[in-house]
DNA sequence: GTGGTCTAGACCACT
DNA sequence: GTGGTCTAGACCACA
């Protein structure tokens, strides 16, 4: 479990914590149907209060990445309701897309500029 | 001069008037010298606190798209410094892919959204 | 035996057994003087802790759905009390009347509820 | 705004709160559109901890009673899905129907207990 | 041992 | 002044 955690980051803790594990979870580090770390364990390894594992968890249920399983706690569960995803994930891009039209940033660069994402893990073959 | 905000959103005021300005001026409604409305006045018209536009206007000058002038009050002025930008906009890219490769969207899907968003402001051919 | 539980559910699990097994007497599935499992098998069935199971058969103790037997172990017997019972039914009922004043659920809608609920197990007639 | 809390129920701070609020919406105390005391206000009215108000604020917007207006906070929104809501409502009622039957509290108990909660609060005529 | 709940106090971003 | 975030410590219900 290789969690890192910027403290001087302006991002809050319990997003940078969501983000790492989403990030886990696309590394195919955590496989569905793993359970993650008690809150307890999680926040002493990390540094971090207790309180903050369980906002981070919290969120990743709601935005649909885990499940609470009642027996093991936190378990990943990947939601895969692509069309819903889809257009928060547009929402999300648009205002980037705003920002790339305003620097002269072309289509064409914001194209490659995700590819590369995908290169920076080896996703592209 | 057309902004919408939504005071329910979970997104920060500034921040929602912040993109909206930065909208405005990829869609050209504001050209590079244009003074935008004092902080007074916007605040007034949009129903929102003074000090909030104020913020708006702070980030827009941090973030290079206006400048402060003593008489005319915020100025549209966009800083064309490509690659500082573009290493920021990879890094708030990042998480994006990382949830869309969680979700199963693939690295298409991504390019298709960006287009998408380039089409619905007719900015494709 | 069937007894289904949901282990993402937000309802604890030892509740969820005592609703199970109350629905099963309802159901005249288990009758007056049965004994049910013991605590140790009925865990191993259900896949959960033993401790859980001897939760749910304490509650239905208290509630007066079984009695517990020194040698059958926990036994149905329903008590009769209906006054004292009718009362806590109508304490619990008072939140859900609420929440539908509030969305402007007809009281017809829920004596119809109800009805739907008998019709469901085929009590009506 | 008369909110009354049990600090010796087993119910918890949070719930008991959020069904108060819900009554006041029933009693139509609290109309649409009307802003909830701040958190710390109400805390210190009831003598309860701010964040025990801030998560019933929470469990209410995520119930679609209230919405969070970033200008004026918690303000009382009801959705009015009925459907949804209706199965919802359904699900909780189907194990007091249970327990009813058990007890041999006939159907028209159930309706009659029904009448006599609009009743107590003046709703029957 | 684990999560859920509650309290308390603090700082900061936002309005 | 408000909510959001974070920390800390405690108790209890649950498994």
């Amino acid at each position: 479990m290789y969690i890192e955690i910027d403290f001087n980051s302006d991002e809050a803790l319990y997003l940078q914590l969501r983000n790492q594990i989403i990030l886990g979870i696309a590394l195919d580090q955590y496989h569905e149907g793993d359970a993650l770390p008690s809150v307890r364990q999680l926040a002493d390894d990390i540094g971090i209060n207790m309180h903050t594992v369980n906002k981070a968890y919290s969120v990743l249920r709601q935005d649909g990445y885990v499940k609470v399983d009642r027996r093991r706690g936190a378990v990943i569960a990947v939601d895969v309701v692509k069309e819903e995803h889809m257009q928060q994930l547009k929402a999300k891009l648009r205002p980037m897309v705003m920002e790339a039209v305003c620097r002269d940033i072309s289509r064409e660069n914001l194209h490659a500029m995700i590819d590369e994402i995908y290169n920076d893990y080896g996703w592209l073959e």
